[in-house]
DNA sequence: ATTATATATATAAGTAAATTGAATATGCAA
DNA sequence: TTGCATATTCAATTTACTTATATATATAAT
């Protein structure tokens, strides 16, 4: 499993993408998603993930409809007009982050030794 | 300049694969080559550097040489074996959530509408 | 002269964002 | 009837930073 503390301050902006690909979700569903997409690899614990719901409700980057399954209660999020303008910019500084930490790794092969 | 709380967890890994690429260097040159190789995007503080740095001499991964350069105190850092083979594993986890997190937020393009 | 900027390291206090662990509750398969 | 999967919550703790402050010298600008 990677590294869990590698997703410190990713995990906002991993939840509002899924939310913009996927439609509405539920809590447990984004773990489930997290872990198909990364072949097992990423665990999100519900101690992350739910703090972090219950903060992008209170922020109104999304909103909550709770619905009953299995005498269960599912609550949905969805992404709000604000949510998806936030998650642009969340992306944003995601790619950049990418960039900057590729090109610290992965300095450019061939271009130091000339 | 990119959000640094997106660093949280890379630091380590960041410094020990600088120190393996260039050598020894000293706390301040480390933080000038992370301007330098990102553009002036990513700054490191010194709080955040030189924790990391007294935190990696005391786990063994680096020894320490001080130096008087103008009157100026440097400390230059290197790698030792063992600071080799965690850098190893560092860098593989930090591949691995590269992938992780590219899977998540740049799902394969045309796959999911066949 | 003196002010500002660059060089160089250190550490304490505070905060954000996780981890860990426990609690609650139901459906279904072995 | 035991265990696993489903589904959410929250308190206590830890990690890893940020922010602010301190110390000290060299050099360029005004």
């Amino acid at each position: 499993m990677v590294s869990t503390n590698l997703l410190k301050g990713s995990l906002q902006t991993i939840v509002l993408k899924l939310l913009k690909e996927n439609g509405r979700m539920y809590g447990y569903e984004i773990t489930k998603k997290v872990e198909e997409l990364t072949a097992g690899k990423v665990i999100l614990t519900y101690g992350a993930l739910y703090p972090v719901l219950h903060k992008l409700e209170a922020e109104g980057s999304v909103v909550t409809e709770s619905e009953n399954h299995k005498n269960r209660t599912r609550i949905y999020y969805s992404l709000t007009r604000a949510g998806q303008s936030i998650m642009k910019e969340k992306m944003k500084e995601m790619k950049e982050f990418l960039d900057a930490i590729s090109q610290i790794l992965n300095p450019s092969p061939g271009f130091n030794h000339v």
